[in-house]
RNA sequence: GGUCCCAUCGUCUAGUGGUUAGGACGCUGGCCUCUCACGUCGGUAACAUGGGUUCGAAUCCCAUUGGGACCA
């Protein structure tokens, strides 16, 4: 058995979108489970409609994906002539012809044929006129006229296309640049890709495609047409379903390892499986498991499966995917004693990175505001006692610690005979404003001894306040 | 319009002739608890329709309906 060789050919004319995110990834994971190559390739013959921004948008995206590729980039801009040397081949062996019918004249006779309740198709004027080449006339693919080509697909099983529905395609154009499905189908057998595995957008090019493939003479590769992935109307997915660019996704909070695999789960399962690690869906991806009908993108199940990632994660392994959000966002992620701490007391409140680094923000304040209904139901006169035992606890209490202040938090307890959750909320709002936070002794440690003395003082004074204007 | 594909809870799916049709997300009730979460236990909800084949169909065949894709 050969290795397996697989590509992912992106055209550069706008980001990499949430469609082409998960053809990249089928066609990577297969490469890497069966220890074959990925070839990237860059689909840039659009000269209008392709741009340098693109293509640093498909690598940036692909980079955050961690998806890596064994060969390429290629560019077929720069591949014109291995094209034009496939498109003499044809033409020398007699399955392609050229054709000097005007555009006008085409046109017509696609409109009879529409009429005539076909295929909208070239009528084969000059299939045997035995033309040369001629400046102005275009190659044409001399299409069989009977019998069917039959797609073999891994995942969607036999299909078979008749052949009369099949034009005589051009394959170079009248300006002498080469069309798509013939320089897809050169470069597949140059690149010697014996493994294509792409969108079921593409399933209506595959019978031209395999003509292309026995007429040169080449081996056919294996077909894995996956089924598309829809907006939540059931429509293909484009910008009017919000979010479309990969690393839009990133920038939203989502990790790299929870978007592949929500992506790869959406259409392809194992068992009754949902989470997987990169290096699980590598041992586990194949084209067996592959569903044939399409899949509507849920933003609530990715923000499930991603709430998994980051509480799996180890702290430390998040900290560079929460840095670029929490400068974004002006947090310094300097301003805090211990990163990984913090990022330890919110994961398993977080569904994303954002959602994480907005939680995040009292560790960082200078000082923090109190949510004033939080205050009219916490601050009362009666806090006042247990708070400052408190801090003459905590002013004792060395090393900072979860477990000296858990003791420290049960001696106030039993001096005022208070339970923690009396003591715990105003200490809550004192040290972040609100009265939802992560567990309060996790809390502390994270904030340090510095910001939590400052800020419980802080809150005593506030209250001392507070009852003088009430007592007045 | 022509060609092609698809069809299990709202969504992602397991299921390949005999199951109380399973899991996950969502929604929801309880428990846990220093708050919010997490966790945990439970509930909600599906085989598009009609014909066949078969002792027996979610599963096989056909039609219909619905959805999607491509070409124009």
């Amino acid at each position: 058995m050969d290795k397996i060789v697989t590509r992912f050919p992106p055209s550069p004319t706008g980001y990499l979108h949430v469609g082409g995110a998960r053809t990249a990834l089928f066609n990577w994971l297969y490469a890497r489970h069966t220890g074959g190559r990925f070839v990237l390739r860059i689909e840039d013959t659009d000269t209008v409609r392709s741009t340098r921004e693109s293509v640093e948008a498909i690598f940036e995206a692909l980079h955050w994906l961690e998806i890596d590729w064994d060969e390429g980039p290629y560019f077929q801009s720069r591949r014109t002539d291995i094209y034009l040397e496939y498109a003499r081949r044809l033409y020398e062996s007699g399955h392609a012809y050229y054709c000097t019918c005007s555009p006008e004249a085409v046109e017509e006779m696609r409109r009879k044929a529409t009429a005539a309740g076909a295929n909208p198709r070239y009528d084969g004027t000059c299939r045997d006129k035995g033309l040369g080449p001629h400046p102005g006339a275009v190659l044409r693919f001399r299409s069989p006229a009977t019998g069917t080509t039959v797609l073999d697909d891994v995942v969607k099983g036999p299909i078979a296309f008749q052949n009369a529905e099949i034009d005589d395609f051009v394959i170079v154009r009248s300006d002498g640049t080469p069309t798509y499905n013939f320089v897809v189908v050169v470069d597949d057998i140059a690149m010697g890709i014996n493994t294509i595995i792409r969108g079921d957008d593409h399933v209506m090019n595959t019978p031209k495609q395999i003509q292309i493939y026995r007429a040169l003479g080449a081996p056919l590769p294996v077909f894995a047409h996956v089924p598309m992935v829809l907006g939540p109307d059931r429509t293909r997915l484009s910008k009017r379903h919000g979010a479309m660019s990969v690393t839009a996704y990133r920038d939203m909070g989502y990790l790299p390892d929870a978007f592949i695999n929500y992506l790869v789960r959406l259409g392809w399962s194992c068992g009754d499986q949902e989470f997987f690690t990169r290096d699980e869906l590598i041992e586990k991806f194949t084209l067996d498991n592959i569903g044939r009908s399409a899949g509507i993108f849920d933003l609530a199940k990715l923000q499930s499966l991603n709430a998994d990632h980051i509480q799996a994660a180890a702290p430390q392994a998040l900290v560079a995917h929460l840095e670029p959000i929490l400068v974004r966002k002006g947090l310094a992620p300097g301003a805090v004693a211990s990163l990984p701490k913090v990022i330890a007391t919110l994961q398993p409140r977080s569904k994303t990175l954002e959602e994480m680094a907005d939680q995040a923000r009292f560790y960082f304040d200078e000082a923090v505001d109190y949510d004033p209904a939080a205050v009219k139901k916490v601050f009362k006169p009666a806090v006042i006692e247990p708070l400052r035992k408190l801090v003459e606890e905590l002013e004792k209490l060395d090393p900072f610690t979860e477990a000296g202040l858990e003791a420290a938090f049960t001696a106030v307890m039993a001096a005022t005979g208070l339970k923690l959750g009396k003591i715990a909320q105003p200490v809550r709002l004192a040290l972040t404003g609100r009265t939802a936070s992560p567990g309060i002794f996790e809390t502390i440690e994270a904030l340090g001894r510095d910001k939590t003395m400052d800020r419980l003082r802080r809150a005593l004074d506030f209250l001392a306040d507070l009852e003088r204007q009430t007592g007045a």
